[in-house]
DNA sequence: CTGAAAGCGCTAACAC
DNA sequence: GTGTTAGCGCTTTCAG
């Protein structure tokens, strides 16, 4: 089939072209009749308004760029669904890209995606992307990040207070008594981790008590496991607070190894979970993160400066909840 | 910063807008001098061609409208990496388009993929999509389809042979007396599921045999682990095969909770698992389907369709290898 | 209410 | 080698 214009379409219908563009966008001032004759030479012979030249002509093209990191998606999928959606609401089309930490060059993508004329760019990073937002912000694209506290002109940004999190967590244990609590590096997420420290810290500090019980993986180990399943030869905590489910499980699978029974002789706790998490035994108690809200109140904004319709709160927090399961005695 | 039009640069480096097209496009023909005087009028007004303009005028969009199954991303993730990967390498974007069995109206992405003019689709689907690949074939966009063994004009696929997979395995443990093996329905992926079922059929059959082994989960149930727990209560078998690694682990959880133990009253294997199987105990036996091929295959052959490079074979079959692992005993 | 015409930013003949 | 110009398909004043 010819790719049909809408020269073919007006000629078929004996207007003009301006009217069909008129019929297409929905505006009213067309007359019913005109309106039926444009509405069946379309339906006729198939047209479908060419987006990229409405893109040209309007300066604008409904897509939004989506920069998430790579790997796995077992985290970012429910991100994704949650912006997919919204963006369907709003007629938006999602153009994904992603980056591999030490592999990518990020200045390349967005290099790409400034030159694709997206309307707006959401990051979910765990890095801090401030020289990214600075050159996007230079072309005027509203960015939205996600899981970083971050705003400005045309930025805003939803995420998770993690470092509040394990500062209450860690005041719950601390008030039973509980206080060998250790953290585990979370390599492939250094700034989430250095929040969660941060609030692991706050929480002994307010307790009188110095904190120092963070569990550093070597470089020299390419998984987590491998070297705890050394560790805790040698090392016992009362509880341990991974920041992903799989990690959680690599804490869980070494420490029985060497004999530790969970939750009796050690109790575990992930911050983000997967839906391996029902399925495993024992589960592992997990804060539950609203990951598809996090990509759809992302998107919601998104639309919202594109509309210039008022943000109240360019810094969105999204809330937790924390999950008690078989890793946790109850207390 | 105002946005910045190759007039601009054309004013600026005291040249035509033909020639900073020219050198933009890496044409040879340009002078140095003149090259290198335009290179610089880019520089400072950080000129950034517009991909929208580009697209209008060369009716190639350069992006490839990619479709998945909504939910989980655990499977597809690295099918998308794999695309994105070789999409990277030949200056494709991606438009990431999901569906939801039931919810999303098909049609309508179709609709606006059309209208987004990308130059090739890729649809990953358990689904027969003949309807989605005749609509796009009538507006002459070329299509890969993932996971399913289909081809035409302007369409290819790339896949992996479960019903040989399911076959062979059946074969093996026949050979080996083993003869009551069940196949667990998966209801989210139907057309797999009756790939799988061929297999196991064919194989029952060689052997002279008749095969009625199809554990069905009942529509009531929202999970299969709930239907499991009950199942196992009064059902035996001595080899459960399933899709997913999470629905061998319903399998395998349900099965112990009834005193099965595994893998010595009963063997499980699974056809798809996640980087979950090598931390779950115990692992998981499954076949290593190569997703991050399948993604970067169908990628490949996408370019190859769009530069009317030869395609030796449209429909290409990628190979799985099993992997036994601590679900199934040593024969 | 509808049509004519001027762009949107870029490419690709075709001149010179 | 480089410039001129006619589109690519659509939107949007501005007339009528």
């Amino acid at each position: 089939m010819k790719r049909v214009t809408i020269y073919e379409v007006a000629k078929e219908a004996g207007v003009s072209l301006a009217t069909v563009s008129r019929v297409i966008n929905g505006s009213s001032v067309v007359k019913a009749p005109t309106r039926i004759r444009v509405e069946e030479a379309i339906k006729k012979l198939g047209y479908k308004p060419n987006a990229i030249a409405q893109g040209l002509a309007l300066s604008k093209t409904t897509t939004i760029g989506l920069i998430i990191p790579e790997a796995s998606f077992t985290y970012t999928g429910q991100v994704i669904n949650g912006l997919l959606d919204v963006a369907r609401i709003y007629n938006y089309n999602i153009m994904l890209h992603t980056i591999t930490e030490g592999i990518t060059d990020v200045d390349k993508i967005v290099d790409v995606i400034i030159k694709s004329r997206v309307d707006g760019v959401i990051i979910y990073s765990d890095k801090i992307v401030d020289d990214s937002i600075s050159l996007l912000n230079e072309y005027n694209i509203p960015i939205v990040v996600i899981s970083n506290k971050i705003s400005g002109d045309s930025v805003c940004s939803v995420y998770v207070d993690f470092e509040k999190a394990i500062y209450e967590l860690c005041l719950k244990y601390l008030a039973n008594g509980v206080k060998d609590i250790a953290l585990l590096e979370d390599r492939k997420n250094v700034n989430t981790t250095k929040f969660m420290l941060k609030g692991a810290k706050r929480a002994f500090e307010k307790e009188g008590l110095a904190y120092d019980n963070f569990i550093e993986i070597p470089k020299e180990y390419r998984s987590s496991y491998k070297f705890l399943s050394k560790y805790f030869k040698d090392h016992r905590h009362n509880l341990v607070i991974a920041n992903r489910d799989s990690q959680a499980m690599a804490v869980l699978n070494a420490a029985r190894e060497n004999g530790i029974r969970v939750p009796e002789d050690m109790e575990i706790v992930c911050v983000i979970d997967t839906k391996y998490n029902s399925m495993i035994r024992p589960t592992i108690s997990s804060f539950s993160i609203p990951s598809y809200d996090l990509g759809a109140v992302s998107m919601r904004l998104m639309t919202k400066m594109l509309q210039n319709e008022e943000v109240e709160d360019k810094e969105k927090c999204l809330s937790y909840l924390f999950t008690s399961r078989e890793t946790t005695k109850v207390y």
